[in-house]
DNA sequence: TTGACACATGCCGATATGGGCATACGATGG
DNA sequence: CCATCGTATGCCCATATCGGCATGTGTCAA
């Protein structure tokens, strides 16, 4: 069965599909975060946050692969470095979500109500709960 | 062998252990978004998102293990309501890197290099590249 | 050229995910 | 009390993850 014609049971969504599921792991974070300091190489990383050199480099390459991260071979060394950019939409996104967090939750349907009060907009559905 | 003396391979982190994870998930996603509007029952978010029953059911179990979500019965129904603090601490975790891509991509290692000056700090390694 | 060093990759194993489907559960209405 | 609606769960499957380990690849030094 070819595989681009199955529709059927996927698991889930690659790790490398993109930067939320990147991020996802608390090893990528750590990288990332290491790497804000400048650009290192593999041993070093692996060295700083405990753990194998081969687990450093898959990390990495799932970093790349989302665009969080860029190579640049230096002898025989390879510096990663931080390319936040990917970064960006993923902060966004949960930007839309500041106003929600940033008043007292126990008001938070009062505060919908409002909304949908003040533009007015309620277009899909009827339901007046 | 007691799984709980097993520290051997484990797989990924659950999708419930954090926000982070939980927001991995694009239809997770879709769902917090709809909820924005303001409480919604299960069907109805399955329908609006043009998924079955089951699977809203079961996304919203796992945000609403890690709280991303709460709910309410209201009769036989279960009202679902956005409850985005959990949101707060990975916003600000990016936020952390807000100034890497606010910069030219192509000059951030100047930047970085001007960084480390300007703090005075370099204490993990010694390496001079 | 050979050896050493820095990484990348391949393979195996255990896990848990997400989808489909059937069904159990809980509350309401008749 | 029973039928029904609205949800939650359980089970099966295929997948891909992440960890450990061994090994391949590329670069520099002697």
């Amino acid at each position: 069965m070819p595989i681009w014609a199955y529709d059927g049971a996927m698991a889930r969504a690659a790790t490398t599909s993109d930067a939320f599921n990147a991020i996802a792991e608390p090893q990528r974070r750590e990288i990332l975060v290491l790497l804000r300091g400048g650009e290192r190489p593999v041993t070093d990383l692996a060295r700083d946050l405990g753990m194998t050199q081969p687990q450093a480099s898959k990390h990495l390459r799932v970093l790349r692969e989302v665009g969080l991260v860029r190579v640049r071979g230096a002898g025989r060394q390879r510096l990663y470095g931080l390319d936040a950019r990917g970064l960006r939409p993923v902060h966004e996104w949960l930007g839309g979500f500041e106003r929600f967090w940033s008043g007292s939750f126990d008001r938070l349907d009062e505060y919908v109500q409002e909304l949908k009060q003040a533009k007015q907009e309620g277009p899909h559905d009827g339901d007046d709960q």
